[in-house]
DNA sequence: CCAATTGTTCAATAAATTTTGGACAAGGAC
DNA sequence: GTCCTTGTCCAAAATTTATTGAACAATTGG
């Protein structure tokens, strides 16, 4: 049986920047991004921190729509959801651009909104790709 | 009289990613980024959050390194360290794609190493240009 | 069917973080 | 010098997050 993620226009930036900000979730990203293809199964990051505290951890990223975790067998699979953030951090730098008339003080930042509709997005531009 | 900053070389790749971790601070930053010329000064975020909260979440980006805290008169202003978290960023990518021979499985992470002997930084590929 | 393995659930606990509001400090304007 | 504005300090309270370990569930292998 399937778990629960986060459909991809579920996904926000704040949710996915706010899940690695914690020791834990951040080597368990760091870990994936090695080896974005194939993933890792939970046993794998056993040294990192308990069983238990592990389940906690992942189903945070997972509900943050940062993994996806797939059952097999006694195991289960977790793997960056490469594509779909791809997608949120494209689609993001092409409404952060259009929008991208910066003033002094209050910009405006409601201005920014998602084509897919999802809610509002806030950029940490210097993690991303800025804009030429 | 200045505020304490992190050097450049004690700011971390952990801290940087963590500090935003928080719907409050990952505001402030979402706002900073659109002026990072000019940054801005507290009294344009007090509609974020009370004057008192303002200047524990101010201190935290500083204390992180993300941001630069100069005294203004009575007022302060507050703006990204673009250039040194361009630089860290830069640093570890270049890192990153060094050591970037990815296997299935356990990577052992600890060969990444920043060239500056910080603590070591893990890296979130998908909020980072990609290696050719 | 049983044993082993993997990972989850649960409630409680501990730790960390965030928020609060009044008092206070520093600088600027008059 | 006084008043105003901006922002800080402080301790306490509230909230959130992380951790724990035993019991449990599902799957696999023999």
């Amino acid at each position: 049986m399937s778990l629960p993620h986060p459909d991809a226009d579920q996904i926000t930036m704040p949710a996915v920047l706010a899940a690695p900000g914690d020791e834990t979730r951040l080597a368990i990203v760091g870990h994936l991004s090695l080896c974005a293809d194939v993933g890792m199964v939970c046993g794998q990051f056993h040294d990192l921190t308990s069983k238990t505290n592990l389940t906690y951890h992942l189903a945070k990223l997972r509900e943050a729509g940062v993994v996806s975790v797939t059952p097999e067998g006694t195991r289960r699979r977790v793997k960056l959801r490469c594509a779909d953030l791809d997608a949120l951090s494209g689609l993001f730098r092409h409404h952060h651009c259009r929008g991208g008339q910066v003033a002094p003080g209050g910009v405006d930042i409601h201005q920014l909104t998602c084509q897919s509709g999802s809610k509002l997005v806030i950029c940490i531009c210097l993690f991303l790709e800025r804009c030429p």
